[in-house]
RNA sequence: GGCCCCGUAGCUCAGCUGGAUAGAGCAGAUGACUUCUAAUCAUCAGGUCCGAGGUUCGAAUCCUCGCGGGGUCGCCA
């Protein structure tokens, strides 16, 4: 059950036969009436601004409506009391049986508590990582990774049908350089001194196994061959081999994309994605011949002007229309981002998001307006930034150069700092936020770190059912027992304001889905961890209150189903970033 | 110069799409381990929400103009 959403259905029955009554004009619009947690405890459990927006709109003062309200809302056999307070809010406070009952919702739903049908099952595309296959993965890939990742769980779990989806870049010029620095590699692997790698090539020895598969399968033949004979055949190997190699790196972050989609697919095998795509932009007069004015704040020489295809990018907001097509008639890079989205929504995806990095951002007006053209401004098209992650090692900068080699790879971090608290501190921040990510914090296991701190209380709560079938002896711990549980036992305010946070759950997916922000689970887990870990400290002081009550079985239970509740928040939420919720921590 | 992000406690950051007296963690001070793993907890202290206008019942949040930091800017990808 979604508290809020409750709550709001019986605001709103309650201002409905106000309205019925005619103590309320009719035709007012009831639509923005909302239910929210009140920052201060003092203003009860829920609260109503429904007097304050209906005010104007009924001509009536605020605490006229709000008494009006309190007198239907407390009719209500959950509301133990309804306030009038400030300048109109109506703060609720629910009789302790509603919270207690939240309890067996959650053991009742299990897996299922929080999830949401928001999308109702539309399609929904979310692209990310989408590196260049022609190296191995760096840690500024790292963040969009695991972002894109977190928030396709996120919108899956909110009732989407999602797509992970890779976009390879496995078209442009840069391949064809990936493809001779390999063969110089396989050069080399057939016993040649190849010298330095010249300047302009990937020196990097990433590409030592491609040049030895290379030899391995083609002996020496293909030096036989001028570059246009062995290009394509170098290019495909390599491009194969990178690709392993970054699914690997992702696999290492529990990272796996449903859809691995090539570029240069778009223009191969009698596909002519890019010109269709085009073509359908032509008939919406979108496409033209023109010259782009010269970009500000560049005073390099070397501009001149040039006719080239553009698209009317400045329709849809753009600061200038963007080339499709280079002056030797090619396409441009955007052109195949072009091809590529009409694909995507051939594909019957209504629903898209693209995962940036900061380099991209000023790519995100064209790719938006493209989008918005393609679709006739039908689709619900996204686009997310994963600003810069500073690495630092003991308070110190990580300086990071190709050149001199000192350049941290993903698998690096992975290996160092572990996939859970890689994917944690990832998200443990807004995405367009930039990140200081630091190795000595991330990998220490005290409460500085949130993510230890968060898998303490799932292990905390693994641990007091453990210990519960020690003081109890024979004591049955099933879900269909807890459920038995005398759950009125549950008083104390301590445990009552856990409850309350586990019931905020729902309301929280549903929030953090709309608005595709990952990260408010990661602050919500950390939340509903303190209030365990603070449940618990509070037994050292007065044993009373301790999860396992001595010599008290019912009460035991009771507070048994509620760590059970608990343990289920935050594993459920633990798995939505995709970070292991452990029995033990050991 | 244009565009896009960021600016909240000494530091690192939240702030639920406009709610009431702005919250956490770290750092600082004080206190709690014969325990349910103290890998934790409690209390105190800490604020010109960058600045100035505007919108309204109500602004850290929205709009405008500034200031500071970062990113990016015609055929690369």
């Amino acid at each position: 059950m979604n508290v809020f959403a409750h709550v709001e259905g019986l605001i709103k029955t309650a201002l409905e036969s106000l309205q019925a009554d005619g103590e309320l004009p009719a035709e007012i619009d009831l639509a923005s009436i909302e239910a929210e947690a009140p920052r201060d405890k003092g203003h009860g459990d829920l609260a109503t601004n429904a007097a304050l927006v209906l005010a104007k709109k009924a001509k009536m003062k605020p605490r006229d409506i709000a008494e009006k309200l309190k007198d239907r809302i407390e009719a209500n056999a959950e509301i133990e009391k309804a306030d009038v307070a400030g300048p109109g809010f109506l703060n609720l406070t629910f009789r302790p049986e509603f919270w207690q009952a939240i309890v067996l919702s959650i053991i009742d739903a299990a897996d299922a508590y929080g999830r949401a049908d928001l999308g109702g099952g539309a399609k929904m595309n979310v692209e990310y990582v989408s590196a260049n296959p022609t190296g191995p993965m760096h840690v500024g890939h790292c963040r969009g990774a695991v972002f894109g990742d977190a928030l396709a769980r996120l919108l899956e779990f909110a009732g989407y049908d999602v797509t992970r989806e890779y976009y390879i870049n496995d078209a442009g010029g840069q391949i064809d350089v990936l493809a001779r620095s390999a063969f110089l590699r396989y050069r080399q692997a057939l016993g040649e001194n190849i010298c330095e790698i010249p300047e302009g090539l990937y020196p990097g020895d990433y590409l030592k196994p491609v040049g030895a598969a290379l030899a391995k399968q083609y002996g020496e033949a293909l030096t036989e061959m001028d570059e246009a004979q062995w290009m394509p055949v170098v290019r495909v190997k390599a491009i194969e081999m990178m690709m392993a190699m970054i699914r690997e790196d992702l696999a290492a972050l529990n990272i796996n994309h449903n859809v691995f989609f090539s570029e240069a697919s778009l223009q191969a095998d009698g596909r002519e994605r890019i010109g269709e795509a085009i073509e359908s932009l032509k008939e919406k007069g979108l496409i033209y011949q023109g010259v782009l004015p010269k970009p500000k704040g560049h005073d390099d020489g070397e501009w001149e002007e040039r006719e080239q295809t553009l698209f009317r990018s400045t329709e849809f907001g753009d600061d200038v229309d963007r080339a499709i097509a280079k002056s030797d008639g090619s396409y441009t890079y955007f052109a195949g981002d072009i091809g590529y989205h009409y694909d995507k929504l051939q594909r019957g995806f209504t629903h898209l998001i693209n995962v940036f990095g900061a380099d991209h951002i000023g790519y995100i007006k064209r790719m938006k307006s493209a989008v918005t053209a393609l679709s006739d401004g039908k689709a619900d098209f996204d686009i997310k930034v994963c600003q810069l992650v500073k690495l630092f090692r003991a308070g110190q900068p990580v300086r990071m150069s190709k050149r001199a080699g000192t350049f941290v790879t993903l698998r690096d971090v992975v290996d160092e700092v572990g996939r859970d608290p890689v994917r944690f501190m990832m998200l443990y921040r807004k995405n367009d936020a930039s990140l200081d990510f630091d190795f000595a914090k991330v990998t220490e296991q005290s409460k500085d770190n949130p993510v230890f701190y968060v898998q303490y209380a799932h292990a905390r709560s693994c641990s007091v059912f453990r210990n519960a079938l020690e003081a109890f002896d024979g004591l049955d711990t099933s879900a269909d027992a807890l459920r038995a549980a005398d759950l009125s036992k549950l008083t104390d305010e301590g445990e009552l304001e856990l409850i309350k946070l586990l019931a905020a759950f729902p309301r929280l997916v549903e929030g953090a889905a709309r608005a595709h922000e990952p990260h408010r689970l990661a602050f919500y887990l950390y939340e509903v961890a303190s209030a365990l870990h603070a449940q618990w400290a509070r037994g050292n002081d007065s044993p009373q209150l301790r999860f396992i009550a001595q010599g008290d079985v019912g009460l035991t239970v009771a507070r048994l189903a509620m760590i059970a509740a608990t343990r289920q928040v935050i594993s459920s939420g633990l798995d939505l970033l995709g970070v292991e919720a452990p029995d033990t921590m050991r």
